[in-house]
DNA sequence: ATTGGGAAGTCCATATAGTGGACCATATAA
DNA sequence: TTATATGGTCCACTATATGGACTTCCCAAT
């Protein structure tokens, strides 16, 4: 007899299955993109991966083989290897928005002596791409290129947060709680849902120091032709530098460079 | 009994073992940035890579689900995802010559009137890394940025083949024969090693239109502070251009780009 | 020297996780 | 309508990845 078929091949979801290798080495890849600087090492990569020795050095291998990784023949730290640069090279013209968006970044940070941000979405988090520091002396260091936060932790991702519809808000925020709740004790879904709506009342987002006491941070959302965001651009300053009278001066010229990136991703085809 | 170890623990090496999807997801992810551009279909991968077709799907799906690639929605073809982009991003300090080798190809392109290249080296390979037009009409379009040959194929990976010490040449030329003989009609081990001391002796190594007819270059490589050729700097012109004469002026440009690089790589830390 | 601890790397019996032949679904062409 | 080509899926079977336990190496402290 034949099993019906409920759902008749709505899209492609649910597959999934047989594939828990190739996704614990990817895992173990990213996860040393973020460690780069100064490489990860395979204790570290254990814990953080929570596999087991073996298992972990055998993916480790097969990313370096694939050129993917390189590992560091003295200190066996492994760093991201050639191919992940030219893997990297290949997508920048379809995440070409980058490269441009310095521009602007830099535009900002010397106008305002502060640090300027770009970060993208990546589905329930948020990765910074770039990190352009202002002439300011003092610099808050919390947020690095590469970090990744759940989508409403740090200025730029709560911004983007709130402009995501209200069911899709509603689906990140429960998806993210188990990691919020482990990882970012001044957060918490509740608190998350009234910082989206300040946000949108607001018209910019503000983070009063949750991740880092003392370290504040304001960010506009860049959305795509669709209206769905996908960057963020941000500022980071020490408290007195982000009063309520100076965000007043900042947030137009954040808004102005978030325009240009919608436009420029207006116009680029890909 | 125990086994005796013949070889004691020489380095790490003939791991290799236990790997067989994570390699074959790899091999999928270096293909479709390969493909990227327009985008790959699965039905080619599956032809690409030689695996069964469940098992391709399988691995794009997990390659996908971690934000390395993306699937078009309507057309299905799969396309590097923003993940491999950040990647790309994490991995440019270490590789960060090509940023300021951009300026350095403008330069030729602009006063040859020529097509520049940036290439690296990837172990048996070599991969143009980036492509800068020139305004001279004709433009060739034999190599593109991420496409992928044999060392010695072409002007710049022939030069890089050229910079290596002798056994390792031979050990290049050795492995990939096989690749040779059946996709580059025009080259062969014995042309490729005559090639190579042509090049020693002139300085310079030339590709006279053996990917295609007509198509030619002239390359230079790129060392590393420890004399190990890793890049190559090349320019792609019609036969007109290329003749003895002109080559005679622009070899010389191509050799003071490649020093500039050559001192970028030196100052540069890691 | 000697010891101890921490990290990298390795082995191999086990069963879990990936494989692929066969099949279905959908789209465009004839 | 049929033909053909492509994307997607199922599931029995076994090839394949797993991880506990082990060895080797290095360095710092005795």
């Amino acid at each position: 007899m034949k099993r019906t078929r409920t759902i008749k091949a709505d899209v492609t979801e649910a597959t999934g299955g047989g594939t828990q290798s190739i996704e614990r080495a990817l895992g173990l890849l990213l996860d040393v993109g973020r460690a780069d600087q100064h490489g990860a090492r395979l204790t570290d990569l254990v814990t953080s991966s929570g596999l087991a020795k073996p298992t972990a050095r055998r993916a480790l291998g097969a990313l370096v083989r694939a050129g993917l990784l390189d590992q560091d023949e003295t200190s066996r730290r492994y760093h991201l290897g050639a191919e992940s640069y030219v893997l990297g090279m290949l997508a920048a013209p379809r995440f070409g928005i980058h490269a441009r968006a310095i521009d602007g970044l830099t535009r900002l940070s010397q106008a305002t002596g502060d640090t300027a941000f770009l970060s993208v979405r990546r589905d329930l988090h948020i990765v910074c791409l770039h990190r352009e520091e202002g002439p300011f002396p003092i610099r808050s260091h919390v947020l690095q290129a590469g970090d990744r936060h759940p989508l409403g932790i740090g200025a730029g991702s709560l911004a983007v947060l709130a402009a995501l519809p209200d069911d899709e808000v509603d689906r990140v925020i429960a998806a993210n709680t188990g990691i919020i709740q482990e990882k970012y004790p001044a957060y918490s879904p509740a608190s998350l849902r009234s910082a989206v709506m300040r946000t949108r009342k607001e018209g910019y987002a503000l983070n009063p120091g949750l991740l880092m006491k003392g370290s504040w941070g304001i960010g506009v959302a860049v959305c795509d032709p669709q209206g769905r965001p996908v960057y963020a651009v941000s500022l980071a300053a020490i408290e007195d530098r982000l009063d309520e009278t100076r965000r007043r001066e900042l947030i137009p010229m954040l808004k102005l460079e978030a325009e240009k990136l919608e436009r420029l991703l207006r116009d680029a085809p890909t």
